[in-house]
DNA sequence: GTCTATACCGAGATAGAC
DNA sequence: GTCTATCTCGGTATAGAC
């Protein structure tokens, strides 16, 4: 899927890579929405997961910047959104997940930065969200296409900002993919 | 494309569309490839002309971002990035707009900063415009699932900021997509 | 649970008549 | 320039043996 796009994924080439029979995916997953989605869902399950570590964190600014500022899974999510454009269970599925990372994040960054003393009536927790979980998203998808222009003085503008507000990032508190906290 | 993804674009269907033969698509643009590129050229090259038409309002600032904010080309957009991960030609064509766009943004936009007296120390043009067009397009591709959370906020926020350095938006200076002035 | 076999469809692409 | 005819391939999906 993500070195050949969602049109690439067929039963035959799945069945053929697990070294299985392609009739198998229709008796596991009923039809290839059926697996598309189980792969959705675990694929939001785990960056769920991740997310809500990175925000139980002492920087839980850094960690957020952290997490939606890392690579893996934007293409594959780039794809999802492309299927998602006909295929109606699939958008279903990728609303739902979206919101429920919004939920948790404005629920976590609204108390941290009103406890920095961010003023919430000119910048609302919300908004720091948004343009940061969109510039990111941005800039990784430019990176895809070999386009990074302006790209470093982006990210030094906003790790300012942070820095501004919660300090010099402790590197100690890193949250890998798996979960695990780099020393 | 738009409706069903890129994948549901066939030669077949392109014939059926305009009542002609689908063997035609080939005597035209010698492969499917062939036609995507087309398509893309035909929709940069409008894009360009658009962004261009904008910066030279009054009102630059404005201009860009309602050109970047507002973009009916964003869901076709997503699906040529799509598309792009796996047809090489597409991806070259993309990066190669990609750079014309932000170029011409940076040229614009560095001269009108710079005399509005922000401090391109502390947010250099081309940071202005990833900000700007990176929030507007995660704004687009969330609404495409009824995602709006915040949104209001943000472009509240932006225009905020727009407002501060480029004074009150004057409607008379909007370009439609067709190139005409609003009155 | 895993397989074979198969039905059915539509994709990309080309050859060649007109 | 437009068509018909056709090749080859691989897609989704199901039936039914083992």
């Amino acid at each position: 899927m993500l070195e050949e796009g969602y049109a690439a994924v067929s039963s035959r080439r799945v069945g053929a890579l697990v070294g299985m029979n392609a009739a198998l995916v229709y008796y596991y997953f009923g039809t290839m929405d059926g697996l598309f989605i189980e792969l959705f869902r675990r694929g939001a399950e785990r960056s769920l997961d991740r997310l809500s570590l990175a925000l139980m964190t002492p920087q839980p600014l850094w960690g957020f910047w952290d997490a939606v500022h890392d690579q893996g899974n934007s293409a594959l999510t780039m794809e999802f959104i492309a299927l998602a454009n006909h295929r109606k269970a699939i958008r279903a599925e990728i609303a739902g997940y979206s919101k429920r990372f919004r939920q948790i994040e404005i629920d976590v960054l609204t108390r941290v930065l009103d406890g920095y003393g961010l003023d919430a009536d000119t910048w609302p927790a919300v908004t720091v969200i948004l343009a940061v979980a969109g510039i990111s998203r941005f800039m990784l998808i430019e990176e895809q296409f070999d386009v990074d222009i302006g790209h470093a003085e982006m990210i030094a503008v906003i790790e300012r900002h942070i820095r501004a507000l919660e300090g010099e990032r402790i590197t100690g508190n890193v949250i890998g993919v798996d979960g695990s906290r780099s020393t």
